[in-house]
DNA sequence: GCCCAGGTGTTTC
DNA sequence: GAAACACATGGG
């Protein structure tokens, strides 16, 4: 078996995958309000959200500011859990208005700007961090669960690692890059999506098969 | 009908 | 800190 390290699962996958072009987003605040209704929610039914408040005129912070909760629960119904998602919205919109837009933000350091998020409700480390690298262009490694089924299944992470070791994982081992960070978490997620599944009848196909300690025998 | 999906807040120990 | 639970739609 090849030697497994961040590195290497990087190359192969790029190798199988090539880019990804992340995020699927066309603006800053859209790539914000995606990293809230994805929360524990396939992104098809994300994108159905988010063409439901596109349709309705709604992706602008005015818009978003201006339009009732309850009006906008029922345009984001399918990302699923749409009450909590249209108050974590109306927080999200407030942080940004009264910090006076995403532009401003965008002038302050990273670690502020991670704090701030983290004070928003509904905002936890991973959305938080998919914001910092996806909508700020700041070099934050995210990690989600795909993350942590995929090296842990190679073999190079504990089962239960906590948000920041596994963060920690990365950053130590990988230069500090906005777009390798943007490829890599890119990457992991269509690996987790595709091919290294919970339960997992694919692992034959999988690219990293060789690096992990459940490479397929069956 | 069941499991899963690009998590987070609250409660409880 | 860490486990248990609520939150909800849509696809396989």
């Amino acid at each position: 078996m090849k030697r497994a390290n961040p590195t290497a699962v990087y190359e192969t996958l790029f190798e199988a995958f090539g880019p990804q072009d992340w995020w699927p987003g066309e603006t800053q605040l859209e790539v914000i309000i995606g990293a809230v209704l994805t929360q524990n929610t396939a992104w098809q039914n994300v994108e159905r959200a988010i063409a439901n408040l596109k349709e309705a005129g709604l992706l602008t912070i005015q818009a978003l500011h201006d339009v009732q909760q309850e009006r906008l629960a029922e345009l984001i119904r399918p990302s699923g859990y749409f009450n909590i998602k249209a108050k974590r919205l109306k927080a999200m919109v407030d942080f940004l208005s009264e910090n006076g837009g995403i532009e401003n933000l965008a002038e302050g350091s990273t670690k502020d700007l991670r704090k701030a998020l983290l004070e928003i409700n509904g905002v936890g480390e991973e959305t938080a961090d998919s914001i910092l690298l996806y909508a700020f262009n700041r070099p934050v490694f995210v990690v989600d669960a795909y993350t942590k089924r995929i090296f842990h299944r190679i073999g190079l992470l504990e089962e239960n690692a906590s948000y920041r070791k596994v963060q920690n994982y990365f950053e130590n081992r990988l230069p500090t890059d906005v777009a390798l960070y943007n490829e890599y978490h890119a990457l992991i997620v269509r690996l987790g999506k595709e091919v290294c599944k919970k339960t997992r009848p694919l692992c034959k196909t999988c690219p990293i098969n060789d690096l992990c300690e459940f490479q397929d025998n069956l």
